[in-house]
RNA sequence: CGGGGAGUAGUUCAGUUGGCUAGAACGCUGCGUUUGGGACGCAGAGGUCGCAGGUUCAAGUCCUGUCUCCCCGACCA
């Protein structure tokens, strides 16, 4: 799989991957500096990634919420290492209005209406859920509290990049609170499990999972957990956290609660988030040189008919195939009938192909005759011939397949590039050799770490739970460890 | 914020040492022929050459300023 063009590192980017979403250029030289335009088959896929995502957090007993989009800036710096963390990318609000200019052209910022204190726009929700999370909580009845909001956030990051770092994105972000530690930790553990089973089952992705280095962990938090999968490159995307905050944000937001025997105490919190970005992970890992490859539980478009008529014969084929479609959709969802008359069919192969849709069937002339359908799968291009009696079934079992394969796939990958290295030379000849992750041993301490970025631009990526344990020497400074780590090269 | 590159049709670009009415491909519109792997012919629409000054008989082309975008780093999901 030779993979052309799907990483956004690309100057220019494959027609295909702008059918799905876009940079946001608006007229008059101007553009949302960093932003992207989701274009209606892209969010397609977004909907769907949330219908599955959002049952399994409702499964959990969060429930949906809505917080400002705003936060007031001495919120952010309640919490020393959170501000820290975002101070560096933040939009602010300073201004309420807008005036005239002098010339009467256009308008400007009109400096009588500085705001008495500056808002920020959320570059996440913590301390705008947490200071009204304050008042909700009195007792130790009013936990755990599990909160999920989906909302759109904004990071001024210094560069962006198409699908995996915009300046704004949509998310999901859970928030929770706990009574003790032990739980908010399980909460933690089981949002991961939750992302990592969701990649899975909907996403057919395998990953890595588990902890993260101190330099890697979120701003504010104790620990973080990250969710690792490997591109087509052998390149690391991480694609969802979570969080265990502690009571480093309840202290300072003065959540407190009163426990069984009267006294007050502070809560444990957790949050956890996936992103847009999950779309550009998607492509990047299904995609190949013919466009998005989609596993169908995400796909907009399961199957797609492409009917092949000429004049005389085009009533008769477009009414068998809308009787195919017709059967197919009693137990399949979004069967789509290509009926267009202007374009070939070699056209519409290659344009469906683009979109990524699982299954394609072509009718023609030769199929009715012969009373079938030809079925091709997108992911390996084999084309099957198929009666039409038990043509719902064969075409269920193809979609199952494809999912299955696309996950098998993404499975051997993460495997297959996967490399146990012991020193420091192994190491560097790894990554300069092929592109993979490492798992190596590491002291933990952060020099270490440090100059293995420096050395080879590899990071480490998490501690998985298997590799806690593994006695070894640090794969830099040969320091007795019992942690082996995964490193690789990140987006 | 550093280092590169680029602004000309909807898009990707060509345009020589300044010189006639600014071009191509794709896309778009119309008509006809086509239609089993991105069809073809003919006709047509589409431009303040990023912006502002300057040099010149003459500027897309030269000079100055300015704005914007892209790529590479530092920062990050």
């Amino acid at each position: 799989m030779s993979n052309k063009g799907i990483t956004p590192r690309e100057k220019s980017y494959p027609e295909w991957y702008l059918d799905v979403i876009e940079k946001a250029e608006l007229a008059e030289n101007s553009s949302v500096r960093g932003c992207m335009v989701i274009k209606p088959y892209g969010y397609a896929i977004w909907e769907n990634i949330q219908k599955g995502l959002d049952r399994m957090i409702k499964e959990s007993g969060a429930k949906n919420a809505y917080f400002p989009i705003f936060i007031p800036l001495s919120f952010l710096s309640r919490e020393a290492d959170h501000v820290k963390g975002f101070a560096k990318e933040c939009a602010v609000v300073t201004h309420h209005r807008l005036k005239e200019t002098a010339d009467g052209k256009g308008v400007e910022v009109d400096p009588d209406s500085k705001l008495e204190e500056e808002l920020i726009v959320r570059p996440t929700s913590e301390t705008i859920m947490y200071d009204t999370f304050s008042t909700w909580i009195k007792s130790w009845r009013d936990l755990p509290l599990r909160i999920n909001q989906w909302a759109n956030i904004v990071r001024w990051e210094k560069r962006t990049r198409p699908f995996l770092r915009t300046a704004e994105f949509l998310w999901q972000e859970g928030h929770t609170v706990h009574l003790t530690h032990k739980e908010a930790q399980e909460e933690v553990k089981r949002a991961l499990g939750m992302y990592v089973e969701f990649a899975r089952q909907y996403l057919a992705m395998e990953t890595y999972y588990g902890k993260k280095s101190d330099s890697e962990k979120f701003a504010g938090a104790v620990n973080t957990y990250g969710v690792e999968a490997m591109m087509q490159d052998g390149k690391a995307l991480q694609f969802g956290t979570s969080h265990d905050l502690g009571q480093n944000f309840a202290k300072v937001f003065n959540i407190q609660f009163a426990d069984k025997d009267g006294s007050l105490k502070s809560p444990w919190q957790t949050s956890w988030g996936v992103s847009t970005r999950m779309i550009g992970a998607l492509v990047m890992t299904h995609s190949d040189d013919n466009g998005l490859v989609l596993p169908p539980s995400i796909a907009p478009i399961k199957v797609v008919l492409i009917p092949i008529f000429k004049d005389e014969n085009k009533e008769k084929v477009l009414e068998y195939s809308r009787s195919v479609q017709k059967e197919l959709s009693k137990s399949i969802s979004n069967v789509e009938l290509d009926d267009r008359d202007f374009v070939s069919p070699g056209f519409k192969f290659n344009e469906w192909e683009k979109k990524g849709v699982p299954v394609r069937i072509e009718i023609g002339q030769k199929e009715m005759e012969e009373g079938g359908v030809v079925i091709v799968r997108r992911d390996t291009s084999e084309k099957v011939k198929n009666g039409f009696g038990d043509l719902t079934e064969v075409v269920e079992k193809t979609l199952s397949d494809i999912q299955e394969n696309l996950y098998n796939r993404s499975k051997e990958l993460l495997i297959s590039k996967t490399y146990r290295v012991e020193d420091f030379e192994e190491l560097k000849n790894t990554f300069e050799k092929g592109k993979g992750f490492v798992r190596a041993n590491w002291c933990g301490d952060p020099k270490c770490e440090e100059n293995i970025k420096y050395h080879t631009k590899a990071t480490t990526r998490c501690l998985t739970d298997d590799g806690v344990g593994i006695k070894g020497k640090c794969v830099y400074c040969g320091k007795d460890s019992s942690e082996e780590w995964i490193f690789a090269k990140a987006y």
